[in-house]
DNA sequence: TGGATTTGACCAGC
DNA sequence: GCTGGTCAAATCCA
């Protein structure tokens, strides 16, 4: 078995294991910030097993390079930033840059030696307001346009729900580097139109339309996480397909938890994920 | 008009 | 002096 491959089978096999403990954080009702927190951890993880999956070998050596700096962490450019990073993670994203749930306000954009794509600097919208010292780094791959390599600089102290601006990091970021920078601007206001509820869904997905045909989505209803837009607008609208079941290469048997293909009513989507208890009921048949 | 992005200037580390 | 990170005025857009 290739390297590469055995480095897969471990993310998936580490993904699985944080989703059993989110699954019974949820179910005991533990904090919602620890379960955000491995939320994103599975995210990263399909979001790097299915980038080695597809990537040719020049990119599974970006991606082993990340996996690298993330465990040096990163970032010894400067002594001042040295101190802030007690919490540098890089990921890598596929066609678009991943959506990490918090919401993100730009302050910069700087070519930089040796790449031929500019770096965008954002901080947490909540810098001011709630002294939130979150940053993110955002930057094309010079090897493979399609693939953002994100930089994490700091944690989040800010309590996520009161995020203003009803956008998504995913739309914030991407807008810099797409043809017309203010496409990206419009489409993350049109998702802000889309009525508000005080039930939203959260989506863990594998994000990128290549994949469509192995996608899994697990819904988790969340009656306190109040800005799920984002996740819905990039998901939704692309990547659900109607609801199967499936058998794994393992045998495991698992049902994909979807949503109509087209999503234009939100209450629809509402009622098609049920309550928090039927995914984690949904998980215990999983895992059980 | 307010909020967000753009972009040149400035600052600090090497 | 070079480079990366941040600031802030200008600009854009709903």
């Amino acid at each position: 078995m290739a390297m590469e491959e055995k480095i897969v089978i471990n993310e998936l096999e580490q993904g699985r294991e944080l989703t059993k403990r989110l699954i019974n954080n949820l179910k005991h009702t533990s904090s919602i910030e620890s379960s955000k927190v491995m939320i994103s951890e599975i995210l990263r993880i399909y979001q790097n097993a299915i980038l080695m999956l597809s990537f040719k070998e020049d990119d599974k050596n970006i991606l082993k390079r990340s996996r690298e700096i993330e465990v040096k962490n990163v970032s010894k450019k400067r002594k001042e930033s040295d101190k802030k990073t007690e919490d540098v993670k890089v990921f890598v994203g596929k066609g678009q840059e991943i959506d990490d749930g918090y919401c993100w306000r730009k302050y910069g954009q700087k070519e930089i030696h040796g790449s031929s794509n500019p770096r965008g600097y954002f901080r947490c919208t909540n810098r001011f307001t709630q002294k939130c010292l979150a940053v993110k780094q955002v930057q094309r791959s010079d090897k493979d346009p399609s693939i953002f390599e994100v930089k994490y600089v700091g944690n989040h102290t800010c309590n996520n729900n009161s995020t203003s601006p009803k956008t998504t990091a995913a739309s914030f970021s991407v807008s810099m580097f797409g043809e017309g920078s203010r496409v990206g601007l419009r489409e993350q206001r049109e998702d802000t139109k889309k009525p508000k509820k005080t039930e939203q869904v959260m989506m863990i997905s594998l994000e990128d339309v290549e994949y469509k045909d192995i996608f899994r989505t697990y819904s988790i209803s969340n009656h306190e996480i109040e800005d799920g837009g984002g996740w819905k607008s990039n998901i939704f609208q692309e990547n659900l397909s109607p609801a199967t079941t499936t058998t794994s290469g393992s045998g495991m048997t698992s049902e994909i938890v979807t949503a109509p293909a087209a999503v234009e009513d939100w209450g629809d989507v509402d009622s098609y994920f049920s309550s928090l208890d039927n995914i984690i009921d949904l998980g215990q048949d999983l895992w059980s």
